[in-house]
DNA sequence: GTAGACAATATGTCAGGACAATACAACCTA
DNA sequence: TAGGTTGTATTGTCCTGACATATTGTCTAC
């Protein structure tokens, strides 16, 4: 056999605040993961059942398969009714999220560098007005950035945003991340539609980014609205193929 | 002011089939995302609350809940404590899922072909090992194909599969997709991580997609698992980026 | 010995209620 | 008028309880 599937339920010892502002299921799901990243929960081992999971840890049957299932959309279980739910096998890695490439690399224990190439306050033309939904000829603030790590470019970012954000302080944009500066000002994205494909670099674009002109670079373009469902930004990025790559998680529903 | 976010709570008339196999949530979230295709619900237009929304319906607010969170998930809706729950700005697009490239080309209306390049049963590699799950030595099936669409090259399909699939039968490959001879065979995928970047082509590869040698081509790989964790399917894919690019919505949890 | 019926187990769906947290608007006061 | 306070609307979290449905294993009848 090649999978030890008869393994059998795993203990999770989780200590609740019930005072806290952490929502309980919240704190459970967290406690999951953390066995699943750090092997108390191997791949394919079974949890306890949700009643069993819920009675032992005084809480009720909803909140514990809500934190199951936080961690079922992240890829990392799977639920079968009749069977159980079992951790996913494979090894886990972060997915697409919300955040920017200066976040991405942070989080990577990179250094991130911003070169600003220009800013400029124009009027949205046809393109960026159907993306960010304004009107053709409004205020709008077009940022072209460098982004480098370790003094290697990685990314030549190209972002225009609405009239509100125009008053940006543009000396912060080479210290920080575009989204950042956004949240802030109190702005929180909350859904973004992105398209990630390629093409052959320009001349310009294969300068700086120092890679061989012609040759293939990353492409992603994405408008990131908040949660009032405006648009807030919307970019057009490239890529050095050989230095970022997009990873992503999906799941079946 | 841009957005007319004054608009009032819409009305949405729903039919329940209380006794059918499908589930009241599924029922209501189809409707309301059907609404927001056809133009009932527009961008930034305000669903009435949760709790008059079930009464009105007769249904429990966790149900009401659970539907609109089924579209928040998908992009489509953005809920705001204290506010309301509102469509968000910006046109929907499909979003990544867990298809085949087939599938992807039947639904928008063009037409699939795949030429069978190879197949070849042999032993795991150290890297199909690891990917697939399976130890090294054990049998596999590996594919070789082309995508084309109206008879034009979209992409190289290069796919391992673990040893419970070596008897599929190689003929369908060119009538069927790969995912949906699975399906066919009770397999049913549940979650996958894949990898999106871009490099040069190589001279084979332009060659077979009928472009420029060393010019930019899409790359995604991606391990599938079914609903027991078990790793079904590990593709390497490379795609003509001037015919194929990956859209998807992101949603901030 | 095999096939079908049945029991045990686990998740899926749904109801109804309670209180907390937040955002906005209206109001009142200095 | 400006500023803070209060009130109201709405979603967020959590509880209890019930029944439906899918899967697996066991027991029985033939």
């Amino acid at each position: 056999m090649a999978e030890p599937n008869q393994s059998l339920p795993v203990d999770l010892f989780i200590d609740l605040d019930r005072s806290g502002p952490v929502p309980l299921y919240f704190q459970i799901s967290s406690r999951i993961e953390q066995a699943i990243h750090d092997g108390t929960l191997p791949p394919g081992s079974r949890l306890e059942n949700e009643v069993a999971l819920g009675n032992r840890l005084g809480l009720s049957r909803p909140t514990i398969r809500r934190a199951i299932q936080e961690l079922v959309d992240k890829g990392l279980l799977v639920r079968r009714r009749g069977i159980g739910t079992q951790v996913v096998h494979g090894k886990v890695s972060r997915g697409v999220e919300l955040t920017s490439l200066y976040e991405d690399l942070e989080r990577s224990g990179q250094k991130p560098d911003t070169r600003v190439l220009s800013t400029e306050i124009g009027e949205a033309d046809e393109r960026m007005a159907e993306e960010l939904g304004v009107e053709v000829g409004s205020p709008v603030l077009h940022i072209k950035r460098l982004r480098s790590a370790g003094g290697v470019p990685i990314a030549i970012l190209d972002n225009v945003l609405p009239a509100d954000f125009t008053d940006i302080d543009l000396g912060d944009l080479s210290k920080h991340g575009l989204y950042q500066l956004l949240r802030a000002r109190g702005v929180t994205m909350r859904v973004a539609k992105q398209r990630i494909g390629a093409r052959d670099a320009t001349a310009h674009e294969a300068g700086l980014l120092d890679i061989p002109k012609g040759s293939a670079v990353l492409t992603m373009s994405r408008t990131a609205f908040d949660n009032s469902g405006r648009a807030v930004e919307w970019g057009q990025h490239c890529y050095r193929p050989d230095l970022y790559s997009f990873e992503m998680t999906l799941v079946e529903r």
